[in-house]
DNA sequence: TCAATAATAGACTATAAATTCCATTTTTTC
DNA sequence: GAAAAAATGGAATTTATAGTCTATTATTGA
């Protein structure tokens, strides 16, 4: 196993690697994209894992460590092994140790979003009855299209939404209010409204979900509490309580219900 | 490979070690010696390589890892990778399995995204350097206006960091891309842009970013892995990886970086 | 010192992993 | 739209590595 020329530290490997996946075709493109995700498991993977992982096959991983220069892949896990510095502490004694550290430095700060976002995933678990999901699933799944509504903060959650049915054909509207444009006339029998808000709760969403109501169409809403404003109008409620850190939420908890009910809504419809 | 009672966990294992390692015959016990003083290399040794750095024959390197409860060296091994790697145990495919078998109802599928949310988290507080937050906080914070990009998948982030930075009355814009107005000529000397962008990359985001650092204005960038074509543009890139659903993502580990950042810079104006 | 016991080294075998090769499919080019 | 080139998947092959077995050496106690 002579020195073959490939890159002989990290630096020079991510450099490579840039340089490299400018244009691959798909399959070597994969293995770029998941080894840039997941470099830190060149060292104690093997290929087989790696190329599992990329979604690709193990002779086309071998094929991606041969462009990146190595003879092969033991050459490039060498390079990973050799300036592998383990004993990482644990997540807690890290997240301990950010805390501590410079209180008020962007780290810590970042370490307490990541906790707030961790108590709120778990809590979501627990608080989210299946068959409530079930019902929302079905009334999405069944509309002709879905019209979402979600101002202020609760507007990433929407857009990300629309951005996924529409990812997944499924028919979507997303009501943003862009120029005061109200297109409350676009909801239509058989259509469903998907309605997002959390306290403090856009007057926008409680009327269009009021006015949508007194049509007789279905309303699913993801909101917090159930205290909501919008339980008084018979809708499919999805409540997540997010754990806040000073006057911001991390989203974490909402944004997963999204793109679960999102994806469930999609693959419902496509089955 | 059945399970064999050796320990679990790498608390366990340095327990079991401090245990045994009171009376030992002489090659066993440079193992333990070897051993305690490198666990980190067990990870990426072969038996061969631990051995010869003991100073023993892998026969006996073989017989400690006996000792110690493992069925062999690999057993032992396998603890080490798999907690170095950390609860990250294959999401892509784990999920990918689970939408071609269309089976999952709802609450699977939430539960599946809230665990992959969960180790996205962690992995978070794993890798982001804390003086490259602090870089681009202090950039941030410096700007008289910040210009926020972020389209498609990204547009959720941007929203949000729009959203937090008006609340917190820090200037901001965000370039929605509504009507395909181009709004660059907005972004003057003394600004900054912060863009947000993962694969695949929109041109509108690329592009805007080229020409941009052309005019010698600082970009901070949110983005995933090394690969990401901002790389070249020499801005400061905060890198996100995030475990995906085909094209989706929870976004959990990405909006905690973004309010993080936001609170941060915020905080940094203001005080 | 001698027997009995335990420990060790080194060779041997089984196994798992890396790598290569080629038929098949996909993409590009004319 | 056909021919050429590139990319891909999967099986076959080779190599490296873990794990086992046994003869030899050290250690202990009488």
């Amino acid at each position: 196993m002579g020195e073959t020329g490939g890159p002989a530290t990290i630096k020079a490997f991510e450099e490579r690697l840039l340089e490299v996946s400018e244009d691959l075709p798909k399959r070597l493109r994969q293995c770029a994209d998941y080894v840039a995700a997941n470099k830190d498991r060149i060292a104690v993977s093997t290929v087989a894992e790696m190329a599992e992982g990329a979604g690709v096959q193990p002779s086309a991983f071998m094929r991606f460590c041969q462009i990146l220069g190595f003879s092969g892949f033991s050459e490039m896990q060498r390079l990973f092994r050799d300036s592998y510095v383990g004993g990482w502490p644990d997540y807690s004694t890290r997240l301990h140790h950010l805390r501590e550290k410079a209180e008020g430095s962007p780290s810590a700060l970042l370490a307490e979003f990541v906790e707030a976002g961790r108590a709120s995933l778990e809590n979501l678990l627990k608080t989210i009855e299946p068959q409530t999901i079930e019902q929302a699933v079905q009334a999405l799944a069944g509309a002709h299209m879905i019209h979402i509504i979600g101002l202020r903060r609760s507007f990433p959650v929407a857009s990300y939404m629309a951005y996924a049915f529409e990812k997944m054909d499924v028919p979507a509207m997303l009501h943003s209010a862009v120029g005061r444009l109200d297109n409350r006339n676009a909801i239509r029998s058989g259509d469903v409204l998907l309605a997002i808000t959390f306290s403090p709760y856009s007057s926008e969403t409680i009327e269009l979900v009021e006015s949508v109501r007194e049509r007789g169409i279905p309303v699913v809403a993801l909101t917090d509490t159930i205290v909501s404003p919008l339980r008084k109008f018979d809708a499919i409620a999805l409540s997540v309580s997010e754990v806040d850190f000073g006057a911001f939420r991390s989203l974490s908890a909402t944004l997963c219900l999204a793109i679960a009910l999102s994806v469930a809504v999609g693959t419902r419809r496509s089955g």
